[in-house]
DNA sequence: GTAATAGTGTCTTTAAGACACTATGTA
DNA sequence: TACATAGTGTCTTAAAGACACTATTAC
């Protein structure tokens, strides 16, 4: 940001940001996981009006003096017990006037990505949802949460369906997948998790070749174990070089 | 969204919005344009402090029943003299504490996309500045404006960064190319486009063949004219079925 | 041994890049 | 006519898909 100029100074002091009428700010927060070759969301119930009792998105208000990032950490780690270390990134802004029954509220939305052994063990209360995604491809639309007893709070359905294309889009060109896998792997889950985000069939082949022919892929040199057929080799990512997958 | 209980209407009767200090909320729009092999943006001079004097994105302060889609129309109609016809998508939520010296703003950033002979006549004042983008490929940070008298306000050199990094990765999966187009335009003039919004040189037959591939093509029979040289055919974009772009 | 998946080798198909060539306008 | 770019045909190269085959573990 340029310096401030002597009137600049002189301004702001004077200034009174109150004198329009302003919208509150909230943040939420998708954090979604792969599992059981489905896309899965943390939900919260609501424990005070509005749509009290209905499952929600965990989210709050942004503080007067926090960053939207600092904020969306706070409610992920505030609703889900989880801690610092997930994949976290600004989604989309709902703001709409009518969403929110309270008045004007807009809200920034966030997703995080971790591994569903990660969230074996969250927050009291919580439910870790499996999603029906009713759509293939590049279209989007509302996303359909299997087994609620009622439909999710404010415009979250919605908020979910943008989620599952943000996820689809950066699979191609980002290593965003890695996000949701634990530190070692074998190909097959790596497969198994594109084919759950992506909601289709991968060809096999050429899937373990084009994934070896990155540098993304280290060889552990270990391999699974104690599964009823031949063990596959476990890997782990690396990042490799200037790329850490947090393109745009 | 789901309907409001009975205890949500007396719970909405009495909420008090103003029981927390909220942000003001603006939105910021970069309209883009390519030209001369370079991608440009419309600035405005600021006629009040802060940062008076200096070039800025056009922008506004969102209104208290107003969508952010609108108010992002409002500010791009208002600000540049251009219709409702552009392309415009929501960008990305800048949020920090201290990108605004006057206090907590919370800035929207639309980008918007307009042929070049569209913007010809804009606004009295506004400058169609030329861009320097300092970095190639997937990752970026913020973009010099060629020319300027002074750092952009604000943070808006960042905005531009993400502005294009998002037009560049939308141009491999979208057809958002076409709206920096007349209706009617060469394969050259694609290419160029593409090679201006990419930075590097495409080939090419393997340019063509790929665009002649898909259906979003239609050949309108007419030729260039006077241009010194074989003319080319002109074709017209076919949105061609489900998708029309906007995918995200 | 069987069952089940891991992993390799190779052929076919498709798309990109390279390049030679012809076509058609203006000056 | 020369010049410049439009547009076509074809060869080479690289990657994806198909598929046959071998490898290694649990049982």
């Amino acid at each position: 940001m340029p310096r401030l100029s002597p009137e600049d100074e002189r301004f702001v002091a004077d200034y009174d940001a109150s004198a329009f009428p302003r919208p509150s700010l909230t943040v939420d927060v998708v954090v979604m996981t792969a599992t059981d070759g489905r896309l899965h969301v943390v939900l919260v119930r609501r424990q005070a009006p509005p749509f009290r009792g209905a499952w929600a998105l965990p989210g709050g208000f942004v503080r007067i003096d926090e960053s939207l990032d600092a904020a969306a950490r706070r409610v992920l780690t505030a609703k889900t017990g989880l801690g610092d270390e997930p994949w976290l990134e600004q989604l989309y802004t709902f703001g709409d006037p009518g969403r929110d029954p309270r008045g004007r509220v807009v809200s920034v939305a966030y997703f995080a990505l971790v591994p569903p052994e990660r969230l074996a063990s969250r927050a009291e209360g919580t439910w870790l949802a499996p999603l029906h995604v009713p759509w293939r491809g590049e279209t989007g639309g509302a996303v359909e949460v299997v087994g609620a007893d009622g439909p999710l709070a404010f415009d979250h359905a919605d908020l979910l369906g943008v989620a599952v294309l943000r996820l689809r889009g950066k699979l191609g060109w980002t290593h965003v997948g890695f996000a949701l896998l634990p530190e070692r792997f074998t190909l097959r889950r790596l497969q198994q998790l594109h084919e759950t985000i992506l909601g289709r069939a991968l060809n096999k082949d050429s899937f373990r070749r084009r994934m070896l022919a990155t540098d993304l892929l280290v060889a552990t040199g270990e391999t699974e174990g104690d599964v009823g057929h031949r063990p596959a080799a476990l890997y782990r990512f690396h990042p490799g070089g200037s790329d850490d997958g947090r393109g745009l």
